[in-house]
DNA sequence: GTTTGGATACCTGTATACAAGCATGCTAGA
DNA sequence: TCTAGCATGCTTGTATACAGGTATCCAAAC
């Protein structure tokens, strides 16, 4: 029986989207290190197409901070200095905490509800590292949609998909999904109040957090 | 006798680069107005390379939101709508108050002189729309790169790029500097209080300021 | 033994050639 | 005269070929 096509994985329109979704996939799961060098040769064998579409990926995967293309040297994927992450996270947590502003206004009943589900699924995949980074972004992605701001969420996705290797690292050596799900039910409580400008401090709050304890994580590791 | 490398224009290492360089340059000053659309081949022809590193630039410049690539249709310069540029210009208040309030703990007696110095260019450049942006934005830029965050920067920068063309428009058409410069006055007299808070708040404050007019320019002259 | 120079092989960057898709305009039929 | 369908030309997208730069490895000299 021919699938629906509602359930059947989109396919890649062109071969860059292709070669643009392979790499960014493997680099989010962490298969592609920071620092791994990238050979587009390798790359376009691997998927069955020239070197060409890959380049145009490699450039798109720069721009968004995924990959640094260093001139007539190749690429790489992104190693953020710790100063970088820093960045990153301070970024993130005053565009996070604007889309909360934004959002508080539309809030009501069923958002309220939806948000409470997405913290219970949160809980049940805290033993799962993997599991629990993509609820744990799901539930951020969701307060986030609720701002109706399109572009914006796209800037933050773009961070926190910059983030996420180091998040995958620091989860999988440090266990700290415990703390953070109170943490969530305490930004949850805030938002639940409806007023924007508290909303909007305690997700700032809420994201900065995380900063120094990765940045600490990686320093330790890097000692040794 | 050989010009010293800190006067000469910086030559782009790579035929990418020259590409980007001009395609942008062009959006910038408004040659190439939103809407119109991109000939790769022409663009090959006018710097004189091929299609392919002018197809790479157009990648960057797409992801960077200058330009939009529609797949098997060419490109053509980004056309934002009125909500899009009200979020550019959501995100850059909150970006660069985020700038402002680390930029304050960096400011000391030279960095207020070095302020007030571009204040008074940018009032002697009123009379001219293209003196007056330019020296607006070094403004802004100097303010933000005392944060010392260079990626904060950056993307603070691109949006700015992003955002220039409407600015241009409308100072073209509404000679909006005199009240612009008072604005400025008032957003340096609480810088100068040391307060970050204050600061970032006035930041975001005068930054949002421009949205309502130019989108309510704008909408006046799709009317016509 | 260590360092410097050069040769070689590999990889990146650009151009050209080829294939595929879209738009425009013309023709035929209503 | 207007519309639908097809053919043709132009533009985009991908592959391959070629040129230029970089890194590595080995040998020779200090």
């Amino acid at each position: 029986m021919k699938q629906s096509s509602s359930t059947r994985v989109k396919e890649p329109t062109s071969a860059e989207a292709e070669a643009y979704a392979y790499v960014l996939k493997r680099i989010r799961a962490g298969e592609l290190k920071p620092g791994a060098r990238l050979r587009a040769e390798d790359i376009a064998t691997q998927i069955g197409m020239s070197r060409m579409p890959v380049r145009e990926a490699f450039r798109r995967l720069d721009t968004e901070g995924y990959v640094t293309i260093r001139p007539n040297r190749g690429a790489i994927v992104t190693d953020h200095t710790f100063e970088e992450i820093q960045e990153l996270f301070e970024i993130r947590s005053v565009l996070e905490g604007l889309a909360t502003r934004l959002a508080v206004e539309q809030i009501g009943p069923p958002e309220i509800e939806e948000m409470r589900e997405l913290l219970r699924r949160m809980r049940k995949g805290q033993k799962n590292a993997e599991d629990w980074l993509s609820r744990h972004w799901a539930f951020h992605e969701y307060i986030c949609s609720l701002s109706g701001r399109q572009r914006l969420v796209r800037e933050i996705e773009r961070l926190h998909a910059a983030l996420e290797p180091f998040l995958r690292l620091w989860f999988f050596h440090a266990n700290r999904p415990v703390v953070a799900i109170r943490d969530h039910q305490e930004l949850m409580n805030v938002i639940e109040t409806g007023d924007a400008a508290k909303a909007e401090a305690a997700m700032r709050e809420h994201v900065l957090i995380t900063a120094p304890r990765i940045i600490e994580f990686l320093q330790r590791r890097d000692d040794t």
